[in-house]
RNA sequence: UGGGGAUUGGUGUAACGGUAGCACGACUGACUCUGACUCAGUUAGUCUAGGUUCAAAUCCUAGAUCCCCAGCCA
């Protein structure tokens, strides 16, 4: 039973290729940078990526994607991966991140079998933004010195009321001062002769641009706090963009790869690199030397799973109000939460590749991410009993005190996981669940008179139910069939079982089992996507997203360690949380069985592929008011709908009405 | 109102002028000592309107819708 989960082989992931492999293998392709097309001899310069986050918060899902992205690329073309941190606002960075980070980043990268930033062929290493604050800062007086830079005294509010708009130029009374004057001012910034927002320093770029990040970008913005790496050395700090892309550039990165929304700071990005590489050469002749490395950004949609949020502000949100116990809760989509709730490192790939990368804004079903993880642990996680709501049964042609040992597959999926033996005694505890006493008709597990297979066991019948004064159900008595011993039925003559059962059913020893607390989680929200119904996102939290049971275990996983995972056979995947105490366990539900007998009993298995439209969506999928809709449906339309009152519309009835509104255009 | 992106089954994603394919989901069924797993089958799509072409998801024109941008955040 110490089979680790997490040393089980990964589903193999799919190669999928996307839009950013046709990007890289045309660079290739062009020798840009000299890059060459033999990447496995290359010298000097390789396919080089980063994830570069900023040390502000914990990492989510939704950095994952882009932690993989990244290492997958370095690692399809023989080159390097950083991890980087971008450290450039020391009012809202913490070295409590930095270290959940580095921890985070590396568990993830352990699914690639390739080591991670700082071992295996692709470790490009750890960088730090604050360590080229000095190179930042000297390009940034080259800059004012080419004058394509300025100090500028507005304050704050004054350049947002100045910024103008899509027709008006933005305004800055200094950008004409003299080259000499904004040194001067740029050495007193840096020396500490300034208060915070008292000036910044601004590019000369284009203040009428429709690009609003073009108008005179801030470089340097005066923040009087001492910094987590470079302590008090500055008191000034680079604005993102002014800092990004040299970061790329020293770092020899060779694809840039980021999210939508820096889609309109590429100007930028391309504009600093190039401001800096005017007057300089290959061969660094000239005044300014050699030119620098020029990386080519590149944008990806950011993953969106379904029933979660992810900003940071809203993650915090919930951790300060205790909404969740703290940022590795394992209801959080945050990677310490995914971790502690179980999830593997593997399935966090396989889910994140298999979405694909592309520039299209989409939601993706968090069942998806289930999915992935059920794949990995069914190969993967040995099988155990537990009942999480036990029920006594008494069986009455048992000898009291006798015990059975029984042999057990531990993982019918992995034969070399081998057997364990589990023992089988007089009391048992079946799941409450499993019984009924009146069973509906295709209900075929226990019932009173019934026969089902004990699990591995015997075939056991009920033979009656005993009742508390409430009526409630305390206990069942039952006998097994010595002849089924191991669960299989005898065989006839003819080499066939002479008796079938249909239901099999887990069950612990009453004797040997032992109590632990298990937690079960649900979704936290209760919205695909939370705040669309009010606006408000926590009018979506699950109010039941945690329920905590006491279940009874069988005794061989009375030592597992913390951190093990199981799938308790019929219920589904769990693990060892860190709560654990000697003679007190306390197990996570990582992810239930599927079980589409209980998902439709609950009502919940509403078929997928019939979408629902509110009347709103249909209005504007028919791309008419609310209103008209409206009187078509109840009026003009099809006659089907006439009498309908309903709120909603299927898919089907949408395009009934699409084709109806084409063909019977409506009054203006 | 200006600029930048995007739009293919229910969902996600391919097709790079030449048979609209794959995965997930859903639905049927088979198998089963986990109502799991596995296997087989079914289902369903190119935002709209024009145009070019022997041929258009792909090229052209016009439009629609959604997302991003006016932090001294990243």
């Amino acid at each position: 039973m110490t089979t680790d989960a997490s040393k089980a082989p990964a589903p193999a992931p799919s190669p999928a290729r996307h839009f950013i492999h046709d990007l890289i293998d045309a660079d290739i392709k062009a020798n840009r940078w000299g890059l060459g097309t033999d990447l496995a001899t290359r010298e000097g310069i390789c396919i080089h990526t980063r994830f570069p986050p900023e040390p502000n918060g914990y990492l989510h899902v939704g950095h994952a994607k882009s932690i993989c992205l990244n290492f997958a690329i370095a690692q399809a073309y023989k080159g390097k991966f950083n991890l980087r941190f971008d450290d450039t606002n020391p009012s809202k960075e913490d070295q409590e991140y930095v270290d959940a980070i580095k921890d985070d980043v590396r568990w993830l990268l352990s699914a690639f079998n390739a080591g991670d930033y700082e071992t295996g062929p692709h470790a490009g290493g750890i960088f730090w933004a604050s360590d080229y604050f000095q190179f930042m800062f000297d390009r940034a007086v080259e800059l004012v010195k080419k004058g394509k830079a300025y100090v500028c005294q507005l304050t704050g509010d004054e350049v947002s009321k100045r910024r103008g708009t899509p027709s008006v130029p933005a305004t800055s009374p200094f950008r004409d001062r003299s080259i000499t004057e904004s040194l001067t001012l740029l050495e007193e910034m840096r020396a500490g002769k300034h208060q915070n927002g008292a000036m910044t320093l601004r590019a000369k770029i284009d203040l009428a641009s429709p690009n609003f990040n073009l108008r005179d970008p801030v470089l340097y913005r005066i923040v009087h706090e001492s910094h987590h790496n470079t302590g008090s050395t500055w008191c000034i700090y680079p604005m993102y963009d002014w800092a990004h892309g040299f970061e790329d550039s020293l770092e020899k990165i060779t694809h840039s790869i980021c999210t939508l929304e820096f889609e309109n700071h590429r100007p930028l990005y391309d504009w600093f690199i190039a401001a800096v590489n005017e007057g300089r050469t290959d061969d660094g002749s000239g005044p300014y030397g050699k030119k620098i490395h020029h990386p080519q950004q590149i944008e990806f949609a950011k993953l969106r799973p379904t029933y979660t949020v992810l900003s940071k502000r809203n993650l915090l949100r919930m951790v300060q109000d205790a909404t969740v116990r703290g940022w590795d809760d394992p209801r959080m989509p945050t990677i310490r939460g995914l971790r502690r709730r179980g999830y593997t490192p593997e399935s966090l790939r396989t889910f994140v590749e298999s979405v694909g990368v592309t520039k299209v804004e989409s939601s993706i079903d968090v069942g998806r991410m289930e999915n992935a993880l059920r794949e990995h642990l069914n190969k993967a996680a040995p099988r155990a009993m537990g009942v999480l709501n036990p029920l006594k049964v008494v069986i009455e042609n048992w000898p009291e005190g006798k015990v059975d040992n029984l042999d057990f597959v531990i993982n019918p999926e992995d034969p070399a996981a081998g057997k364990r033996t589990v023992p089988f005694t007089r009391e048992i505890y079946i799941e409450r669940d499993d019984f009924m006493e009146v069973p509906t008709p295709k209900f075929h597990r226990l019932a009173p008179g019934a026969e089902v297979r004990l699990r591995w066991a015997y075939f056991l019948t009920c033979t009656s139910v005993i009742k508390n004064a409430a009526g409630e159900i305390t206990e069942l008595r039952a006998t097994i069939d010595p002849a089924t011993r191991g669960g299989d039925s005898p065989t006839g003559p003819d080499g066939q079982p002479t008796k079938k059962v249909k239901g099999t059913i887990h069950w612990v020893s009453a004797q040997h089992s032992f109590p632990a607390e298990v937690r079960l989680f649900d979704r936290l929200f209760t919205a695909e996507e939370p705040g669309l119904r009010t606006g408000n996102w926590l009018d979506d939290l699950n109010p039941k997203s945690l329920t905590t049971v006491t279940a009874r275990l069988e005794a061989a996983l009375k030592d597992a360690p913390i951190g093990q995972r199981y799938q308790l056979e019929r219920l589904g995947y769990f693990i060892v949380d860190q709560d654990t105490k000697p003679g007190a366990m306390v197990l996570n539900r990582i992810v239930t069985l599927k079980d589409d007998l209980a998902a439709a009993a609950k009502g919940e298995k509403k078929p997928a592929n019939i979408r629902m439209y509110s009347l709103a969506e249909a209005a504007h999928e028919l791309k008419i008011k609310q209103d008209k809709l409206l009187a078509v449906i109840t009026h003009g339309g099809p006659s089907d709908f006439a009498t309908r009152e309903k709120k909603e519309l299927t898919l089907d009835e949408v395009r009934k009405l699409k084709e109806w509104v084409k063909a019977n255009p409506l009054p203006r």
